[in-house]
DNA sequence: CGTGCTCGTTGCGTTTTTTCAATGCATCAG
DNA sequence: CTGATGCATTGAAAAAACGCAACGAGCACG
């Protein structure tokens, strides 16, 4: 269904090789456990607008995120939808699927994304073998978890303008320059509960106060401005 | 600082006796295992208002609540505070401490609780010992996750009637009898993300339209009603 | 080149929520 | 008993957000 560009495994570097090898899920996973199961991991290349997986399928693999971004998504009564987190470089997804339970969200990509995907017997095999993963899986989790309360304190509370603000802070976040690349305005509510006209207005209207400039796909924020206002 | 009332250990009944032993962390743990520790885990009764622990603190003890109410507050930058989660029987809170944060909340009691402290050099004993706790913390892990993700899609979005109407259904979950004692105004503003004043509009006009009960402490809800207004 | 489509923006009237203030009720200490 | 305190409720005006519609820019497609 999703013909996905897929390759067997790891072709543009062997998962020992894997430049992200220290920072990702297997940071401190012995070289021969790698090799041994490196060639059931698949990496897949993801362009924005694909599923990577549905709510409600049943989980059969854990995926962490080399490059892009993904949005997390769950569903009102009346249809509406809600975006309730952001998956990036380092991160894993579907964590759920190791404790049985069907995937909690659709998983869309945003930017463009390379991800890792990791079955289920995988981990389980490695699980046996390597305490160290379980260290870094609660890691994993908690690091969720924490996105999770952060996202309701900061981004589903105040106004519109703080709202926004919050959010614009936190994808501007780990670059200190300022510079992000935005999100379409439905999405932005979808974030933060707003409508995508209030996104649309809030934002329409920090640009003309110059807080936030357009500049070639990217836009610069004045962090210090925007500070200001999320905190007011 | 807290005169909370300590026992040294279980008297109510030993670990390996406790009534919950099936259900909450301990499940699966082999009784032998279990009694060698026993000794280490703390019985706390903690009466309403009291605080199990500060958010920032190093955490040094998960906690699981075998009875009572406790609620898990974040802070705007403008003071304010959220309440991000609530925990209850047979629930496991501070779990951040497994993986050396400090404590992300104030834990606070909102109906006298009974709560099991377990210091984490026990959990880390145990970890070594027991491969089925590690798969009992992940699952406790994704239960707080999508409780998190549950609270943003369906309190944190709609207008106040609907967001009310959800969470009345919400703590009247459990028991099908459409029972449940109510929090403050306070307190339900702070879950919703939406003024004390707009809480107790929204619960006065329930009231009077015979929604809501009142009923000796507790209320009683016509959830097929409650429902409707949730959902449009 | 025109057509249809999506998306951001903006205006405007309506609805919802907030804010500030006042009132009533219960509890508690002295 | 009495005054203080905390909490729920309510009113009224102001502020904020929504819902709907219109417009224009950009883009793909035939």
């Amino acid at each position: 269904m999703n013909n996905n560009d897929k390759t067997p495994h790891c072709d543009e570097g062997q998962c020992e090789l894997c430049n992200m090898r220290t920072t990702v899920l297997f940071a401190g996973i012995e070289q021969e456990l790698l090799r041994r199961i490196q060639h059931d991991i698949e990496e897949r290349h993801i362009p924005r607008g694909k599923t990577m997986y549905h709510m409600g399928e049943p989980g059969r693999s854990i995926f962490t995120v080399r490059q892009g971004l993904v949005k997390l998504l769950q569903y009102l009564p009346d249809g509406g939808e809600r975006i309730v987190r952001l998956v990036r470089s380092t991160d894993v997804t579907g964590l759920e699927a190791l404790v049985g339970q069907p995937y909690q969200h659709d998983a869309v990509v945003e930017q463009d994304a390379v991800v890792c995907r990791i079955p289920l017997d995988v981990v389980r095999r490695l699980e046996g073998e390597s305490p160290q993963l379980y260290r870094e899986l609660m890691r994993r989790w908690q690091q969720a978890l924490s996105e999770a309360d952060a996202w309701l304190t900061e981004l589903g509370t105040g106004n519109s303008r703080q709202r926004v603000a919050r959010l614009l802070l936190r994808i501007t976040n780990e670059a200190g320059d300022g510079l992000c690349s935005l999100f379409s305005r439905k999405d932005m509510g979808a974030m933060l509960g707003i409508t995508t006209e209030s996104a649309s207005r809030v934002v329409a209207e920090f640009k003309r106060s110059g807080l936030l400039q357009d500049g070639a796909g990217t836009f610069h924020c004045d962090r210090d401005a925007l500070e200001e206002i999320a905190s007011e």
